[in-house]
DNA sequence: ACTGGAAGACGTCAGTCTGA
DNA sequence: TCAGACTGACGTCTTCCAGT
């Protein structure tokens, strides 16, 4: 595999290594002058364990963009949505924001929880918080929600991604959601379940046990999600490292010249 | 049109790191 | 100490493109 950029060809054969032939360039590149002459040879058992051990990207990067002024910060988590309601803002980061038919907001918090807040209210007044579960084999596109607090108005609609809408379908003690599409009566699939009760049952933890695994694969599948990203800004900032050492090297070695002409002029 | 390789994105597992 | 975050490694899938 060959990856061609800025005139010049990387080898790549396994995209997990590339960055480390970068990082390498890079500190070549910012050595050259001073240690040119020392052994630079790394005992490759010594290095793997370095790079093993290396910091997250974010790390060092932020790092990075500290010694150099031009290298940008990886930023911290940030919610999809721009115009992120203030009532919801100063709670916890949520990762997805909706809003529901009676102007209310449902926001999807990172530890799955959801926050339902009157546009009216002040932050934590109406808020109420949901936890999002998915457990046993859910068919594809389904989401258990289970209710945790319990709702004090009539039937609430709110809308879920995908233009489908979440449809209180029962009231009482164990109110019932549905997700619908908005132009059909017919229900998708209940996917509401009451408030959990205790796990006692053989079945129940093996449930249990499946959600759990459910929802660290969830968070895993995220988490390789963001780290590709990371890597990927990480990379590109190495590459631009690269370019500015190489011109400014480029630019020293003529200085270098230019000084040594000056210096030892030629004798006739 | 078909085919095979390159490249990129993704999901998962396993191991390490880190903060509480 | 432990749960959660992070990341390398591996396999799979999809898309693109050049060659036939």
């Amino acid at each position: 595999m060959w990856w061609h950029q800025h005139n010049l060809c990387f080898r790549h054969p396994v995209d997990e290594d590339y960055s480390g032939d970068l990082e390498e360039k890079v500190a070549t590149i910012a050595e050259t002058d001073e240690s040119a002459e020392s052994e630079g040879v790394i005992d490759s058992h010594k290095r793997r364990e370095i790079l093993s051990r290396r910091p997250s990207y974010r790390k060092i990067l932020n790092e990075l963009s500290s010694d150099v002024p031009g290298v940008p910060k990886i930023e911290e988590e940030k919610s999809e949505e721009e115009g992120t309601p203030p009532n919801i803002a100063t709670m916890a980061v949520p990762t997805s924001i909706y809003q529901t038919s009676t102007g209310q907001y449902i926001a999807i918090a990172q530890g799955g929880t959801i926050q339902i807040s009157n546009p009216g209210s002040d932050g934590v007044q109406g808020l109420q918080a949901l936890t999002m579960t998915n457990s046993g084999a859910p068919p594809p596109g389904a989401t258990i929600v289970q209710y945790a607090a319990q709702s004090a108005d009539g039937t609430q609609q709110f809308f879920v991604p995908g233009s489908q809408v979440v449809v209180q379908a029962a009231t009482g003690d164990m109110p019932t959601y549905q997700i619908r599409a908005p132009t059909t009566a017919l229900p998708q699939g209940v996917v509401m379940a009451a408030s959990p009760g205790s796990l006692h049952s053989p079945q129940q933890l093996a449930e249990e046990a499946t959600r759990k695994r459910e929802l660290r694969l969830m968070k895993n599948r995220e988490a390789a999600k963001e780290c590709r990203r990371r890597k990927k800004e990480y990379v590109k900032c190495l590459e631009s490292r690269v370019a500015v050492l190489e011109v400014q090297n480029k630019k020293l070695i003529e200085e270098l010249e230019t000084l040594k002409d000056i210096c030892s002029p030629k004798t006739d």
